[in-house]
DNA sequence: TTGCATTTGTACGGTATTGGACAGAGTTGC
DNA sequence: GCAACTCTGTCCAATACCGTACAAATGCAA
């Protein structure tokens, strides 16, 4: 049974107009979003596009002897699969659950016939893409300048902007793997935003203590794709940080 | 007036469907690219979008301090401007011209008409759009793990993949900018390159002598979006390089 | 509570790269 | 020809980060 729209928690479904959430809605299905689900990639065809109402899931870009590095974080203000938009039933990028949660999400097939039916659903859907490729050009721009308490100060401030709350369950091997540097190097990174007051570290968890602080820490590295995203779909209030109340 | 659909050199153009490029080539006019030339950005319009035939168009994410870093590399196999395409009208990302040549361009306005006039149009175009995104998405990624080295040698063979030729008249200033490295660091790399005879350089320029020894030196950064373009514009030979005959 | 696995902290030498400076080489204009 | 300029090569100490190893702390299960 499909959902009133503003019962959703995803955003982009949200701010679709209503006649585009009726070509969608009846397709949408709950789903649960489990930790390191793998959603799509390797070549694979993807099978399900999927719109977080909470967790998160991680764009990975796969690279040659088992290397990876994010490119993209998606939560409750996007989607997941944007190739299939372009027509595409695969994308090289790998797409996995990074914080359990839950989804609405929809068969490949039947996203194609509602863009291709509704033109005005469609064209929102693509604005996000946009979002989404602005994000992964700063990443590639962080990754080139930033250093590594930078980065990783840049990434929490991006987690935290998708959750609710504080706490990110996270474990330093982790955050490593995503920043593409050495697990002691995060610990080290952990240690000295930890000294500054902007976070706790406990065993698992990291709680954000000072939001503002943790993002001058990100120097300057944080906020002109999420600015891209206020502009564009809550263009009323270009003003402030991307989490809204 | 219009050209000839197999007098461009622009492989995007080319590879529309006839009807496409009835739609589109009434708006196309004759463009020379000049060195350095600023196409688009900066939160401003779009005027225009270009197809190279010639010359090249880097994509530049500005940060703060006047820092930057290239994201995105086009050639006569793409275009500018892709925004346009999800019904944007700017782009927070930087275009100019990084190599001097021949282009079609087209009015923002006449290509937002085509491209809602005819749909097959606008999902070719956008598949290119989902090249641009991964090639970003592994720039983030070598920038990531690879050594200055390792993507220097990669960004050569994507400069050398995009030229007739094989004289690329680059000065190492300019290559530092670019990968966001110091300039030194760029002579030391391309000695390096020159000792292990794959180039060869001098003042202002720098000739592929070898691009296979190269893309050896580029430590397996350098393939997978050449791979996503040939698979979706060249399907019928998915296998060998991104530089066919 | 004891044992085991996971996670975190720390140490070490080694390498890549930085920031800064400057000299030499090549080009251009006068 | 000389001067001015641009570009390239080289040097230095300093730093960020790596690879590796291992010990300490924590949490879980028996």
């Amino acid at each position: 049974m499909a959902k009133e729209q503003n019962r959703t928690a995803n955003r982009l479904l949200q701010s679709l107009p209503s006649e585009s959430w009726s070509a969608i809605s009846p397709y949408l299905e709950d789903s649960e979003l489990r930790h390191r689900q793998f959603i799509s990639g390797a070549g694979k065809q993807i099978e399900y596009v999927y719109f977080p109402e909470s967790g998160l899931l991680s764009v990975v870009a796969p690279g040659p002897e088992g290397r990876k590095a994010e490119v993209g974080l998606i939560g409750f203000e996007g989607m997941s699969g944007v190739p299939v938009l372009l027509g595409l039933e695969r994308c090289p990028l790998d797409t996995f659950v990074q914080r359990p949660g839950l989804a609405l999400r929809i068969r490949r097939e039947h996203l194609q016939d509602a863009i291709g039916s509704n033109h005005a659903l469609k064209e929102m859907l693509l604005k996000f893409l946009h979002v989404m490729s602005v994000q992964t050009a700063y990443t590639a721009f962080a990754n080139a300048h930033g250093r590594l308490e930078e980065r990783l100060s840049r990434w929490l401030v991006m987690y935290h902007d998708r959750i609710d709350g504080d706490e990110l369950p996270l474990v330093h091997e982790f955050l490593a793997i995503m920043l593409a540097v050495r697990r002691p190097g995060v610990t080290e990174a952990l240690n000295a935003l930890e000294g500054k007051g902007v976070i706790k570290g406990e065993r698992g968890k990291i709680t954000i203590l000072d939001r503002e602080g943790l993002i001058r820490n990100a120097g300057g590295f944080y906020g002109q794709p999420e600015a891209e995203y206020l502009s564009i779909f809550e263009p009323t209030r270009p003003e402030g940080g991307a989490r809204s109340a």
